[in-house]
DNA sequence: AGCACGCCGACT
DNA sequence: GTCGGCGTGCTC
């Protein structure tokens, strides 16, 4: 409560005509930047206004007083104030709070909450026709006019393109109509999507499910509060999160859901309509500009009651917001690398903390940083021990494929293989999981051993069967697959080199000629349309096996699937990156879960060469809690996150010359603070990306160092050349 | 982020 | 001789 007073003491100062602003402008500038009020204009702190900049206009925000940096010779007056509400003062503190922790530009994270410029200006309305005035019994018509004024007699208001559809002629007929005046054009507005409906009753709950809503619902309303709903794949927290969404609604205040692939998340909207009656709003990247323009504005004016969206829905300027639920909470993908880079579940606890909101933190496989702070009391927990209807968990087990060999040029065992054949010939679903997109990582040339990579990147070219290319998966350069080698020029002599689904495929088909497979990878669910088609197709039982990516590890729920093989276990574990065990882990766990949701109890099946790597013994024994004890033990003795704080540079720029130069000058100046240490520079992860050369410094701080401030003292010590970039990352989450 | 200015290769 | 490539720099 102390929290919202504060914000309604801050908020709002009003300036006059005449006076100086400071409007920060959605660009990557250090500031706001000072423009003056004409005659006849009142401007309040949060106003969105156009103002002239350089040769063009801009739309920025009203931020606070003019900085006199600026003589009065070169102030410009702002243009016009937005008919749109302005933006709110925990949203203005949440950009600066962004701002500051992430070493980016406040302009640049601006950028993020006005990602529609459009919607601020006011939508119209669709034209439709209504009859104007009866026809004189002596007007002559044309059997087209004719049938045109039939259509309107006894209908609603057409647009043009309706009415000619109806009527079965062209829109000439209809512009000729209008301008003889026998129909007349009047306003419409589409009329508003149904309210999701919160009075409506939920599903029947488990008494834990119960107990776990019980706890979310009285927390809404109760200011800042954090919890972690931990429950295993298939017991029911989406129900659970859902009561708390409708405690928010009967509140009157808006609700965000993060979910990690909103294109994928088809089961979830279906859930979802089922429990409200109604669509909630969506927010990701798949939606067109004029979709967005819509949301966008209905949110900032508190027309939109839910919100499900990636990342990037977390910077709408909510009018009201009540409740934030980030699902899949441990899932990367709320990580933005490029541009300001940030942890979205991260800045979603910052928002609900600016907000004096709750927040719920929604997995199977929570986050080692989410885990420690439930230990450490700084976050609440309510478990889902049990899946919902009492299905048992799938058994698993492994393949050590040291000795339960692959044949010779395949990749799936006997015993998987075995598997695979008794799951399908008994009218069941099995998903074979390879975590590699494409035919085969590597090609490479059996005459000259020339490997086949990308020219702008440090990476392999994975050839891609089904269209007969070569694709780089980090720059998406895309070559045809050639007949010789690049290299020597021999023929015939270019051998694929390792699994990917589509040569998982085709070893199955091989193997089992009738069977019907499906592919489930970025490249074949290329968006909603096509997981709808999978997703209808597999619960039609038109498909006997899934062979897919982790695009499929995550949400769905299959009744008649229930084996899970996956291919290669030990794929994500090479490589030693800090959090390599934690991923497979969380990853494996997830695809794991997908088996055995219904009444058939699922079995899981992991081909691994490390049979006794700890991951391994944890999904067999289903022993999370001693796995992750020596996870955090393990990140405990480094100091490493969540028990110090990490902090990447990345120097990056054409001239690899100039990067290192710029590198070594960063190495040079590094910090001296106590608790603080720079790793490098060295060769980033990858060191050739885009046809940039990448050089990482990394820094490593105590718990209690104030890492933003630190980076921003060190950057101020060191000049760049425009033609290098240096991209801050705090608590970046890949290290390979 | 745009958009202009500015200095070196292939065209009417 | 110009058109245009995108490197560099500025915008209250």
């Amino acid at each position: 409560m102390a929290e919202r007073r504060t914000n309604a003491a801050v908020s709002e100062r009003r300036y006059r005509s005449g006076e100086r602003v400071g409007v920060l402008l959605p660009l990557p500038l250090a500031g706001a930047y000072d423009y003056r009020i004409p005659e006849g204009m009142a401007l309040s702190e949060g106003d969105f206004v156009q103002v002239p900049f350089g040769a063009r206009q801009v739309a920025g925000v009203v931020w606070g007083p003019g900085s006199d940096a600026i003589g009065e010779d070169r102030l410009k007056d702002v243009l016009d104030r937005c008919d749109v509400p302005p933006l709110p003062p925990e949203s203005r503190r949440f950009v600066h709070w962004v701002s500051g922790y992430t070493v980016h530009s406040l302009g640049s994270v601006l950028r993020m909450v006005m990602s529609i410029p459009e919607a601020l200006q006011p939508p119209k309305p669709a034209t439709a026709y209504v009859l104007s005035q009866p026809p004189d019994d002596d007007t002559r018509l044309s059997p087209a006019r004719r049938r045109v004024l039939d259509v309107l007699a006894d209908g609603p208001p057409l647009s043009a393109a309706e009415l000619a559809r109806e009527a079965g002629v062209g829109t000439s007929v209809i512009k000729g109509l209008a301008g003889a005046g026998l129909i007349a054009a009047v306003e419409r507005w589409p009329p508003p999507p149904p309210a999701p409906d919160w009075r409506r009753p939920g599903p029947t709950l488990s008494p834990a499910q119960t107990r776990a809503a019980q706890g979310l619902r009285r927390a809404v309303g109760g200011g800042f509060a954090v919890t972690l709903l931990d429950g295993v794949p298939g017991s029911g927290k989406t129900e659970v999160y859902f009561e708390a969404i409708a405690e928010t609604l009967e509140q009157g205040r808006q609700a965000l859901v993060l979910l990690p692939e909103i294109a994928l998340g088809a089961q979830w909207l279906t859930r979802f309509h089922a429990r409200f009656a109604a669509d909630p709003a969506q927010w990701h990247s798949d939606l067109t500009r004029g979709e967005r323009r819509r949301t966008w504005r209905a949110v900032a004016e508190g027309r939109v009651s839910v919100v499900v969206g990636a990342r990037s829905a977390l910077f709408l300027p909510f009018r009201d917001l009540g409740l934030i639920v980030v699902d899949e909470e441990h899932d990367a993908a709320f990580k933005q690398d490029d541009g300001v880079a940030y942890n979205a579940r991260d800045m979603a606890v910052v928002r609900a903390r600016l907000g004096d909101l709750p927040i719920a933190l929604v997995s199977a496989t929570p986050s080692l940083e989410t885990i420690v702070n439930v230990e450490d009391g700084r976050y609440g927990c309510a478990h889902l021990p049990d899946r919902h209807g009492g299905a048992p968990l799938p058994r698993v087990t492994v393949v050590d494929q040291r000795v339960d060999r692959p044949p010779r040029g395949g990749w799936l065992s006997p015993t998987l293989r075995d598997a695979v054949a008794e799951t399908v010939s008994g009218g069941a679903q099995a998903l074979l999981f390879l975590n590699r997109r494409g035919y085969a990582p590597l090609t490479l040339c059996r005459t000259c051993g020339h490997r086949l990579r990308c020219p702008w990147c440090i990476a392999w070219l994975v050839e891609h069967r089904l269209i007969g290319r070569l694709q780089c998966h980090h720059c998406g350069h895309s070559a045809p697959l050639p007949d010789t080698c690049p290299s020597c020029g021999a023929a015939d002599s270019l051998a694929a080199c390792g699994p990917g689904v589509e040569r998982l495929a085709e070893e199955v088909t091989d193997l089992f000629p009738d069977l019907r497979y499906a592919l489930a990878t970025s490249d074949t669910l290329t968006g909603p349309a096509a997981a709808r088609d999978l997703v209808r197709r597999i619960e039609e039982h038109e498909i006997d096996v899934v062979i897919g990516t982790q695009i499929v590890a995550k949400g769905y729920h299959f009744p008649l699937l229930t084996l899970v093989g996956v291919v290669d276990a030990d794929l994500g574990l090479t490589g030693g990156d800090l959090r390599a065990a934690e991923r497979t882990y969380q990853l494996l766990y997830q695809v794991a879960g997908r088996a055995g949701r219904a009444q058939r109890p699922g079995q899981v099946i992991l081909q691994t060469y490390m049979p006794e790597h700890p991951v391994m013994a944890a999904l067999v024994s289903g022993d999370r809690s001693r796995f992750l004890a020596a996870e955090t033990e393990a990140r405990r003795e480094l100091r490493m996150p969540p028990f110090g704080r990490l902090a990447a540079l990345i120097v990056s720029g054409r001239d690899e010359a100039a990067v290192d130069a710029v590198a070594r000058a960063l190495g040079r100046a590094a910090p001296a603070d106590d608790g603080v240490r720079v790793l490098g520079p060295a060769p980033a992860p990858m060191s050739l990306l885009r046809g940039r050369h990448r050089r990482r410094l990394l820094l490593k701080a105590a718990k209690d160092v104030a890492v933003p401030a630190v980076i921003r003292r060190w950057l101020a010590t060191v000049s760049l050349p425009g033609s290098v970039r240096v991209q801050v990352d705090v608590d970046p989450l890949n290290f390979l």
